[in-house]
DNA sequence: GCAAGGTC
């Protein structure tokens, strides 16, 4: 009788295997699942590795309506415990037979802890079961945490449980609440959960404060001298009569006498390593969602190019060579970058705040050629490496050299800068800083100056969060972990709640935040996640049970949830006010009454909400829809803004039928029956040219995709199609639309 | 058709 060790991944199996084994390390398949045998002390070890969690909560079969009457049943029931993969529960026993000892070595941390106890629970086992700690997964710590073998923490792990009894509590519950009130179910449902709620009322907040941002007008006083801008030490100035008259003292140009010159070096810092949230940041900032950087960088930890992808370390462990690293990257595309770090820098890395055991920062693991990755994932990879490289490069040297002139009692100041040393910026893929030039005056010269003038500006709400600022933030905000982060993010676009990047909040995202800060502030804010931490913490240490927990939980809740069914009609109404007004465009041009843009099956509409109603236009069924102020030229109506991804912004007049369409869209007279050639989108969105007289003359042309299409009153002398301008880019061709025409064939 | 947490 051998023993059985419990791992949490397929890596870590491997690495215990190998690190322990006296010989041969041997694979086999235990039913569905991955082994991995050795021999150590002439005993036989058998090494399970799994994949996360293998229990889900769920609730029983008889909660499977949504309804509001039973969702005080619900939260008082007891969750299903389901096995995710099928077959390991036989797998389990038959491993459970085998073996006299069990070896729990998942990730040392809450929710490995319990991966470990769902295991035992599922074969049935509490005696003869042992726990391995190890926070790195060198030879030296797993061999000594084996050599020291511990008991399995139930505490620890029943404060996990807490965790994921009462995130299905309050998340089912809710979700269901809320669809149920506003009747949006199946597809449509609407989500509330302890991590994504909050972070959606981040959004929704910043969102308020752009919109009743009141931007304040001020003045800049500025001018030039030898082609460097000075600013006026008095700016922002308030008024622009100030302004003027500080400009009318100064005058247009002349002479202005350099007073003072002044050295200051300053650092910037390199950059601490990566973990799994500043990567993310700086993906994002490369252009890449996090959603889709998370993905590439499992894809190349999986084919060995890069370390583990999900750490919030942010110190290189002593066990992580640098030299060995530097080594390896000498031998690829990245040869020439490394040969100039290694001659100027010690080589000794920086060091985040962030110090935990389990996952070293990420760094790359494996040289590249250049022609080994593609696009994105050459992108990340890149990214991964140089920034490794600049964690062990030196900080940049910079001098700031700051003048100040004068002229008629008014000071100007102008700070050049110049790096002694880059450093690591001579590296790092994202720019950091910029050089200005040096006029290189001496005290008591009187240099000319131009263009002296008064600068109108703004002041500016604050920014939109991006994917990787919003990451930090739930970072700062304890919101979510670094392997879940991402996913809610992406969870809150796929639910319709928001856009883009920089984030907008959508309409719906609006009606829910607006609602659940009004009627349900303890899942809006980040204090319920606070709380439920120090909660697991009693739990781990003893001094709560997970009951007591779970119940003081279930007792908020259902508090909560009296309320809100008394409030439901309420709710409901105010949700689909919001979402109403969220969604105005404009103002109706025949009564003043909101426009809004609605739906209905695969068409999509402007429409006014007044009482009159008596406007409508159908818009086109892709692309976003941004309506202007502008006024059509042809019909006086207003236009919109149509932006459609890889296609420049089309501007149309809000009736589709208007002429300032049409004319662009209508190329001539078609030779088959003289209806009218028209630009159609087929089914699948892609352009061609059709006769107006459809399906009667079947007439149609392709067109290349990418082309805008110019008519002209011309027609081909070859074969009577009308010829229009095609334009690429910058390029344009004139020619006869018929792709077929022998005097197409000609050319190229 | 609900959550968040692991990992692929």
């Amino acid at each position: 009788m051998g023993s059985l060790i419990i791992a949490e991944k397929a890596n870590v199996a491997l690495r215990i295997a190998t690190s322990l084994s006296e010989g041969k390390v041997s694979r086999e398949k235990v039913g569905s699942s991955n082994v991995l045998r050795f021999q150590r002390d002439g005993r036989e070890y058998t090494v399970l590795s799994l994949r996360g969690h293998i229990i889900e909560l769920d609730y029983p079969e008889e909660f499977s309506q949504w309804k509001i009457d039973n969702l005080k049943d619900l939260i008082r029931a007891t969750p299903v415990e389901n096995v995710k993969v099928k077959g390991l529960a036989y797998a389990l026993k038959k491993l459970d037979q085998e073996n006299s000892e069990i070896i729990v070595a998942t990730d040392f941390d809450r929710e490995g802890e319990l991966i470990g106890v769902e295991t035992l629970r599922l074969m049935g086992r509490r005696d003869g079961v042992r726990r391995a700690r190890f926070s790195a997964l060198t030879k030296y710590d797993l061999v000594q945490s084996f050599g020291n073998l511990a008991e399995v923490d139930y505490n620890l792990a029943a404060s996990a449980e807490a965790r994921g009894i009462i995130d299905l509590m309050w998340g089912a519950a809710l979700t269901r609440f809320f669809s149920v009130t506003t009747k949006r179910l199946g597809r449509e449902f609407i989500s509330v959960g302890r991590v994504q709620s909050p972070t959606l009322t981040i959004l929704v907040e910043r969102e308020n404060e752009i919109r009743s941002f009141v931007p304040e007008k001020y003045y800049e006083l500025n001018m030039v001298v030898n082609g460097v801008r000075f600013a006026y030490e008095g700016n922002p100035i308030k008024s622009r009569e100030e302004a003027e008259k500080l400009l009318e003292r100064l005058g247009k140009d002349g002479k202005v006498v350099v007073l003072e010159r002044t050295e200051k070096e300053r650092t910037i810092y390199r950059p601490i390593p990566f973990s799994t949230t500043e990567f993310l940041r700086d993906a994002n900032r490369i252009g890449i969602s996090v959603e889709r950087a998370m993905a590439i960088a499992e894809t190349l930890y999986q084919h060995g190019k890069i370390s583990y992808p999900r750490t919030d370390n942010t110190v290189y462990p002593r066990t992580v060579s640098i030299k060995s690293i530097i080594g390896a990257l000498s031998g690829s595309y990245l040869m020439k970058e490394i040969e100039h770090l290694t001659s100027n820098s010690r080589l000794i890395p920086s060091r985040g705040k962030v110090e935990t055991t389990d996952h070293p920062p990420i760094y790359p693991t494996t040289p590249l050629k250049k022609s080994e990755l593609k696009g994105d994932y050459f992108k990340i990879y890149d990214l991964v490496a140089r920034r490794f490289m600049a964690t062990v490069a030196e900080n940049a040297d910079i001098l700031d050299t700051e003048y100040v002139v004068e002229k008629n009692g008014l000071r100007f100041k102008y700070t050049a800068s110049k790096a002694l040393r880059r450093g690591w910026m001579d590296y790092y893929p994202i720019v950091y800083y910029q050089e200005k030039i040096d006029p290189g005056f001496k005290v008591g010269d009187q240099p000319n100056f131009s263009d002296s003038k008064i600068d109108e500006k703004n002041t500016n709400p604050p920014p939109r969060f991006s994917q990787g600022s919003l990451i930090e933030k739930m970072e700062k905000e304890l919101l979510g972990t670094k392997s879940t982060r991402h996913e809610i993010i992406q969870k809150l676009y796929d639910r319709g709640f928001i856009e883009g990047n920089p984030i907008r909040v959508k309409p719906l995202g609006m009606a829910m935040g607006e609602s659940l800060i009004l009627n349900s502030e303890a899942v809006a804010r980040p204090e319920m996640t606070a709380k439920l931490e120090q909660e697991m913490d009693q739990i781990a240490s003893g001094s709560k049970k997970k009951q007591e927990v779970v119940e003081d939980s279930r007792m908020i809740l259902t508090t909560l949830l009296d309320d809100l069914i008394n409030k439901a009609d309420k709710i409901n109404e105010k949700f689909y006010e919001t979402l109403r007004l969220e969604k105005v465009v404009g103002k109706c041009p025949k009564c003043g009454a909101d426009l809004i843009i609605d739906y209905r099956n695969d068409s999509r509409f402007i429409k006014c909400s007044g009482p009159s109603n008596d406007f409508f236009q159908y818009l086109p069924r892709t692309g976003k829809i941004e309506v202007t102020d502008e006024k059509c030229p042809v019909c006086g109506l207003f236009l919109i803004k149509v932006i459609r991804k890889g296609e420049r912004p089309e501007m149309r007049c809000v009736d589709s039928k208007c002429a300032y369409n049409t004319s662009r869209e209508t190329f001539g007279e078609c030779p088959s029956d003289g209806g009218n050639l028209v630009l159609r989108r087929s089914r699948n969105f892609t352009r061609f040219i059709g006769c107006s007289n459809y399906p009667n003359c079947k007439v149609t042309l392709s067109i290349p995709q990418k082309a805008d299409l110019i008519p002209t009153s011309k027609k081909c002398e070859v074969d009577g199609f009308p010829i229009a301008i095609f334009k690429f880019g910058k390029e344009q061709v004139e020619q006869c639309l018929n792709p077929k025409c022998k005097s197409r064939s000609s050319k190229r």
